[in-house]
DNA sequence: CGGATATCAGGGAAACTGATATTA
DNA sequence: CTAATATCAGTTGCCCTGATATCC
């Protein structure tokens, strides 16, 4: 027997790898990067948090965040109003476009999606999905609070 | 009930998200890219094989595959000879430096894959890999040959 | 010639670090 | 004073497109 590493944090990326190409042209052609697809996605399912609650979701620093958000802000996307119990904190919101610009994408998303889940049953479905999930809250639970960590 | 989107790539991306900075953490560790570990693995696996069809194997460019393999070349990491039935192919090896440089990081990976994993009992953790290889073959198989996609 | 490999040059999206002003 | 937010600046890793030379 070889040394076969880590198994699954290994195939995490390799079938993460192989998603990306596909899930960045479906975006593209929605005239969105991946970053701001997946921010909308987060706003649809957590409207009125702020930017450093996002990029705190989203593993990254907030900085990175915003920069992320200022796009979406000049396309209409995404609405930002003043938190009205805090000075300083901004609440962002999905706006009408957003909106629809999350659900332009859907097919496609579900193309690939059939792709990559042509040979299983709506048992594996489902399993698969629920693993998925409690390995992210695991992640998300434990550990936490580890800096984002330089590239 | 609400939109829920495509469920499984969401998902899929959000463990990603959530596994990348300790992944890149573990790796700047090492004096290495994320990307160099993980061309590292694919030639542990597959001694012999050319940049180019680890580009493809990795959903690159022959040319990013390049550059991310220079510098490992230069460390010594990797070693490159000419491929004695093709005057042009150059084929790629792991160096006895390059295996030690992979099992430094390996406690590292597996401290990750604890925390993902830690309420997963054995057949979890066996079913959740053997979905997760075959999500990444039918991928790799159906679809394939979709350019790698502008970012 | 057409197809694959290797490699040159340039550019863009997305993450990082460091520092600063403001507010609870 | 300390912690969190928002935002200024610069930097880097990683992938892209386009073009060229070589080899079967």
């Amino acid at each position: 027997m070889e040394p076969q590493r880590s198994t699954i944090v290994y195939v995490v990326k390799q079938l993460e790898l192989a998603l990306r190409p596909r899930f960045l042209a479906a975006c593209a052609e929605a005239g969105m990067t991946g970053a701001q697809y997946t921010a909308l996605t987060v706003l649809e399912r957590r409207p009125g948090i702020t930017s450093s609650e996002l990029a705190r979701r989203s593993f990254v620093r907030a900085q990175t965040m915003a920069a992320t958000i200022d796009p979406l802000l000049e396309a209409g996307l995404v609405r930002r109003e003043p938190d009205p119990e805090h000075g300083r904190r901004m609440l962002l919101f999905l706006t009408e476009a957003g909106a629809a610009a999350i659900e332009t994408l859907d097919p496609q998303v579900a193309g690939v999606e059939e792709l990559m889940l042509a040979d299983f049953d709506a048992d594996e479905r489902a399993t698969f999905a629920d693993l998925l999930r409690r390995a992210r809250v695991s992640l998300d639970e434990r550990g936490h609070r580890a800096p984002p960590a330089g590239q």
